[in-house]
DNA sequence: CATGAATGAGTCTTCATTCAT
DNA sequence: AATGAATGAAGACTCATTCAT
């Protein structure tokens, strides 16, 4: 009797509140959005808020978690593939989809602003190393392909691939006129233009 | 009689306290800096700073504005000169510059934490306008002499040279052997592909 | 048809509860027991625990009022006898037994910091009648046997007999080497020396 | 110029606080008192509360230091005196006197229910090592001048002193007709019984 | 009967800003 | 001009209690 857990709805609601806090967490930043704004986003009350997550800052780090399990599935979901190149571009091209949603370029932002605070620091390291470690072997098959320039090591023209994707997504944010539908195009030009040998 | 406003000795204490500002945003953010430490940095009271800056925001805007002006200085610094491809390289290497300064990545990130604000917009909006109007015409003057892509308009194109810049900011801070002395070669070369024919 | 409420097991799980609260009480005194941690010592949910008892501070007048019943069951049970000052004896020999459980002088503690609530203030003040009327009489009879002094009245006396009980718990949780097992003896010794003539 | 701390005006306030938290915390305990209604007490607004207290178990900390001071300064004032027994009843009756303040026992009650909190644990173990050891020597220069029981040690019979002012506190507290004008006379006549041969 | 998710009033504490000196 | 004590609005978080299942 008394089936009181029902995971599923757990899980949803929790999916709610991240949702909710995404939008707050963007449009506001992480200070300025207030519990009070994310409860009222989300159509909760601050109790059930600290029911489903022990802080805000608890929070604000689950949804990085969630960003990060989703590029290591990513990657995995690549496993077998055979031309490099090609899956750097498609993971070029899978970042900036995934920038589709709005409000993505501000809660970048509202992140960055917290890299001082040791837990969120490590949060993104994790994130960082889990795009890195699962971009830089597909970049050094192409180089061993031929076709990509191999005058750097693969971890660091990795690491140039990914500045250009942070610089694209942080334009998105604050260009007028800079938009995904538009730009994304050029972004794939611009990264084979930076592989290119 | 008493000539107690010594201007000199006003601007320079207003730099003092913008000096510790940018220090203490760019470790903590924006809203974990608070006033008090911003004085103790300062070395002054929490009286004296209201004094030099009407609010918090007041003095954020101020180091924004100071940014804007250093830009079109240094652009108007460059008036008469023919080779355009040259100069836009040349700007480049200047922003590359200004990051030797290991406070300005984290600044620009506490920055874009308040992006919601309307003020920081502004200022923020100011400040690219004050790029892309200075960077745009050498851009337009390169492509009218050859020797850089055509296929996009000058002012896209100088949008994704800052695009470039952006993401190679972004980088140095976040990324850990990712350092201006090493790398800052590597972005000019990244420029130059981004805007070969 | 049928009969849910077994009032045995009913009897027995409000008797877990009521001990269970009076560990937390003990230990963290009555605001920082919080229900939730009685209900985890107790092995309950907190559905159960507001199914047994109205409210937090129902739960302590429940522990009270047991202790009252309990007194005044001893006091009955001593009816029939004679040497009033050997009864006195053995009422400071029970309740220094009592106290032989280590939680009592931290309930003790815990309850004394609600003399402020008016529910708690009675149900004190209904124990120290029990006490009191139950000791005085015995007192009374001890005076008119002589061998007890009699320049103080009966009830000011037996006053000053569980004055000397209350400072001997006291001790018993505050002081170190002060302990039930050792300091037994020196406590009816203390008693009658207060009595002499 | 500018002659903004002023040490005296300082402590002054800092000890009406203290005085307006002895009395909240001794109304409604520890707990119960508000920061809110002690600041309502002291005429304070919440900002100041916390200019001059860290939190508020600081303020309840600082108290209990003070009287900690308060013991160490009488003791040191006995320094050079003769009769041992006289001493200790002087302190007794200094003790008692103390407590005419009615807030007092309350208060002691409120601190009670803290002793699971670490700090207030070794306060309280500062204060009764303050008092132990004030108490102690005196004790046994009575012994060695005959006149006292000494088939006890000197600290037992130290600790049995305290255990019977601390009874008579708690009797001042919570028993009706018990106060301490009329029972403070009963009080000396106490202690000189448990110490006579 | 038993469960535990949901609620929201109430608390401590922080911090930008004011102002008397 | 410079100081720093005082202010109080605002925010994160806790916890007793309710109620649908």
């Amino acid at each position: 009797m008394a089936r009181t857990v029902d995971p599923e709805r757990h899980e949803a609601r929790r999916l709610v509140i991240i949702d909710a806090a995404l939008t707050r967490f963007a449009a506001d930043g992480y200070e300025r959005a207030t519990t009070a704004a994310i409860c009222r986003e989300a159509g909760i009350s601050s109790g059930t808020f600290f029911h489903y997550f022990p802080t805000k800052l608890g929070l604000l780090l689950a949804i990085l978690d969630l960003g990060t399990a989703e590029t290591r599935d990513w990657f995995a979901a690549q496993e077998g593939r055979d031309d490099g190149a090609r899956v750097v571009l498609d993971y070029v091209e899978h970042a900036a989809e995934d920038f589709a949603d709005p409000r993505l370029p501000g809660f970048v932002r509202a992140v960055g602003a917290l890299m001082g605070v040791p837990e969120v620091a490590h949060a993104l390291a994790r994130d960082d190393d889990a795009v890195r470690s699962g971009l830089t072997p597909w970049v050094g098959r192409a180089q061993r392909a031929g076709g990509v320039r191999d005058d750097l090591s693969a971890g660091r023209l990795a690491e140039w691939v990914l500045a250009i994707v942070d610089g694209y997504v942080g334009r998105l944010a604050s260009a007028p006129g800079f938009d995904q539908a538009s730009e994304q195009t050029m972004l794939s030009d611009a990264v084979r233009r930076l592989m290119r040998p």
